[in-house]
DNA sequence: AAACAAACCTGTGCGC
DNA sequence: TGCGCACAGGTTTGTT
């Protein structure tokens, strides 16, 4: 579910309550949350240690420690990040726990991973050796929001590729960070159809997805993300965002368009993902 | 190179 | 009320 501004919104709660705590023990519940390596590799890699920086790269979370090594979490689907107070109840699927020593000024607490669909994933690993311990990490396109994305860079990935723009724009290998929701609503802001070719687009129709992909990264991070019906998607303190009141066209089929007041919404499948727009305003 | 399908899991909401 | 099916913010893998 969390896309680069819900992953971002996680980090900055990270970078205010966690970095620079040392961790005391650190517990793994469920193997498949560690997989990548194993729970040994995961709790001798991060007791006693400190965290020194809270990073994000398109939807991977990225922790440095004093160790040398990272630790990385993957939200996936369902994965969340919470902070407790030591003792509170865990809730249901809180598969990795790590403990936060209290200090002067904190009291101890509890960082928690929780992922009722286990898809998501907590490793630690060597930096200097990420493209063979994560190769999709070392794999991953720019992140337009941590890195930037300059126009005459999205051009070059336009013209490089023969694809439709939304199966082009959920490939983290070409851009980080970009998911189902905001591919939708970036293209809606750009006014472009989801199956438009990406080396077909005049200069002006790249300028607009250029000046769109920004928009509404910044303007959903600026609200904390979007959490849905469900509230699966909360920030480190249990708190949802709320760019779902944003939404022009994601999970609005069947809605007038709140941007031309005319066309209705138009829901499509593409890339196996749901896909909404506007046959009006979308060209 | 790009489109397409299936797989990995659990939970929820809907129609009947 | 209960059952079965469709569907869900992601990514990898394998096939056309």
């Amino acid at each position: 579910m969390p896309e680069l501004p819900e992953v971002e919104t996680v980090r900055r709660g990270l970078e205010r309550r966690v970095v620079g705590r040392h961790v005391g023990a650190v517990e793994v519940g469920r193997e498949r949350t560690v997989r990548r390596t194993s729970p040994e590799a995961v709790v001798h890699g991060l007791t006693d240690t400190t965290i020194l920086a809270a990073n994000r790269r398109g939807k991977y979370l990225l922790l440095p420690l004093d160790s040398g090594d990272e630790l990385m979490i993957h939200l996936r689907m369902s994965g969340q990040v919470l902070v407790a107070p030591t003792g509170n109840d865990r809730p249901p699927h809180t598969h990795v726990v790590l403990h936060l020593d209290g200090d002067a000024d904190r009291p101890a607490e509890e960082l928690w991973f929780v992922d009722p669909r286990t898809f998501g994933e907590v490793v630690v690993f060597d930096p200097d050796n990420v493209a063979v311990e994560i190769p999709d990490l070392a794999a991953l396109g720019p992140d337009p929001i941590a890195e930037g994305l300059a126009l005459p860079q999205l051009r070059a990935i336009l013209r490089s590729h023969r694809r439709q723009l939304k199966p082009l724009l959920l490939d983290q290998h070409v851009i980080a960070g970009i998911g189902n929701i905001y591919a939708d609503e970036i293209l809606h802001e750009a006014r472009l159809r989801p199956d438009r070719i990406s080396d077909e687009l005049s200069t002006m129709s790249e300028r607009r997805l250029h000046d769109a992909i920004h928009r509404v990264l910044s303007e959903a991070i600026a609200s904390g993300g979007s959490t849905l019906g469900d509230a699966q998607y909360v920030d480190l303190f249990g708190e949802g965002g709320s760019y779902q009141d944003e939404h022009h066209v994601y999970g609005r089929e069947g809605e007038r368009c709140r941007t031309c007041g005319v066309g209705w919404i138009r829901r499509t499948v593409s890339v196996q993902r749901s896909t909404f727009y506007c046959p009006r305003c979308q060209r």
